[in-house]
DNA sequence: AATGAATGAGTGTTCATTCAT
DNA sequence: GATGAATGAACACTCATTCAT
């Protein structure tokens, strides 16, 4: 079935990137590793290169629902916290899915169609409403959006780089504390 | 002369690499940008890996020594403000330089000797002698400094990118006040 | 099918490593005088070298082969004997491959796998029979085997490179003559 | 001095063509073993291939008469007997010289000038003057010839692989023997 | 005369993509 | 649909030769 092929081939290729990247990764590679035929891969995607592009989106548009989703209701300090919690959870939880969209984010990132919400959107959104109803310090709002996603981006970089050896988990808090504090306009973050 | 190869070939790869990444830029293209036959580059630099990795190694260094001297002496998140204050002006002054080193930093990063100074070391120092003296929280001193990090590296990256349409030196004022209203202890960045 | 490739390269391998020799031999030559691509080379030999080394070892084995049959059995002077006709027979019935034989010993010669049997292996094999059986002169093995592969070898190159016009097919009663004149015990060739 | 560049490139160009082939030694190889530079070894040959070709020429037209001195006067069996000591001694004084004759042989020995004289047009010259004088046996002259070259090209090459472990010197009488035998007209070599 | 940096055509090899089976 | 052998345009890299100094 070709659902099949799919995620086998999924599967394989987010692997390989995470390891080596794309344009290290070969055909073959892919397809040995995922146990299909050469010839399979292009029943199903047109290139290597848009192979690459569709698992980049679909991952990253599928974070950025596991954000939204994380994120609930209220004020945006609180959903704040909870977004940061769960992207190192999302870290700590499929390094490779992580690494593959550390790696590829700059060869990728542009062929993202436009009008997929991006987890860049959705911490964006937040802090556009933490502005609006006055918890948020009315600064440029991606400016501090990119305070808050730099955090996050960068202690999952030390970590899967290994420079920081403590468990993101653990590390959670004290950031968000921080982050919140930063940007809050009440001086607290919750 | 042979510095004349050299340079000519620093710049021209440094643009191209800036544009297309190590892997997208051939030989060919560098050598025919530098105004100097493919031959001569192996003169000067054992391989086209080794020709990125060494361009890498050096500019990130040199980020290195100007960050510490930007930063100057005296309390721990005066140093800070000053150092997010000359990033941002070193990846406006520099746009290819800077574009090449966010490119390149997933496959560089590990090739560059042990025992160099980088930009991380630089601010993970600054914030180290701000918990010391007590001017910053007493957090992980890695996770802290990431939060400065990555409010330098994703803020560029926007705007390098062509999310952020404000010039960086309009941002880095609040972006400085939000992250060091955020680590340091007396709640005051200044 | 892959045997179809197979064939088609070593045929035109042979030819043209029997001209201009392994290193002045392109891939490209092979290819497209075997009427495939280069690309397809490479999925039956690793590299060029191998590809020499394989036919070298291919052709040499197979002498050792038809020379063992063809000494039959009997006293080693009369086994020799027929050696030596027999390796006439071949070089002149396929001269692409003697010239190829004679030209890549050097370089192909010490990758020849351990264990596989040589020519030069079949009639120090014959020499020794005959020192032990009391019909060959009790001298140095491997010297006397060296005379008979000296003849045969120098006689053919000698034809193959044009000093000898008459052919080796009439020389091969008189070289035996002598030869076996020489070495045998009874001083009588048979 | 010019002299003094011809001589250090021939030394060093001699040892390395030994080792390695002409084709796979680079002209930087022999300039740098010669303590030259590239650009000197071309003011005294035109290509590499033609100081190969010269140095070929110098050494296989040397052997030539240092062979025909050391043959002397007499019967030719005892001339051929002087003359397959001397090539024995000179094989093993000079193994770099003799690893370059042999492996240089293929590619070199056509471009030799037509005119010189040859060490096989020595021992075809002194094996055409017994078939004359009726010491040795009336077959072909070249095929006798090539029968007594054989046992020295080939004893000499199983010495220098590595196969024959004794020395040279040692088997040169009995070799003697064992061709003089073959093909001289009493039956005895002397 | 000597140097050695520069040249650039040519090499072996790879690999995304196609297509006969 | 699936396969994997075949294709051939690139690619990184080498090296005989030239020539400004």
């Amino acid at each position: 079935m070709s659902t099949d092929v799919r995620h086998k081939v999924r599967d394989a290729a987010i692997a390989l990137f995470a390891q080596k990247g794309v344009k290290a990764t070969t055909v073959r590679d892919i397809a040995r590793a995922a146990g299909v035929s050469e010839g399979a891969l292009y029943r199903h995607w047109p290139s290597k290169e848009e192979l690459a592009a569709d698992l980049f989106a679909a991952e990253y548009t599928a974070m950025s629902q596991s954000l939204r989703d994380a994120a609930g209701h209220g004020p945006a300090p609180e959903r704040l916290r909870r977004v940061i919690h769960h992207a190192f959870h999302l870290a700590e939880a499929a390094p490779d899915r992580t690494r593959f969209l550390l790696l590829s984010q700059h060869e990728s990132l542009p062929l993202v169609p436009q009008g997929q919400e991006t987890p860049v959107d959705v911490i964006c959104g937040i802090v556009a409403d933490g502005i609006a109803e006055g918890s948020i310090v009315p600064a440029d709002r991606d400016a501090l959006s990119h305070i808050v996603i730099g955090a996050i981006v960068l202690n999952v970089q030390s970590q899967v780089y290994g420079r920081q050896k403590a468990p993101l988990a653990t590390l959670a808090g004290p950031i968000a504390d921080a982050i919140l504090n930063g940007i809050s306009r009440t001086g607290a973050g919750q």
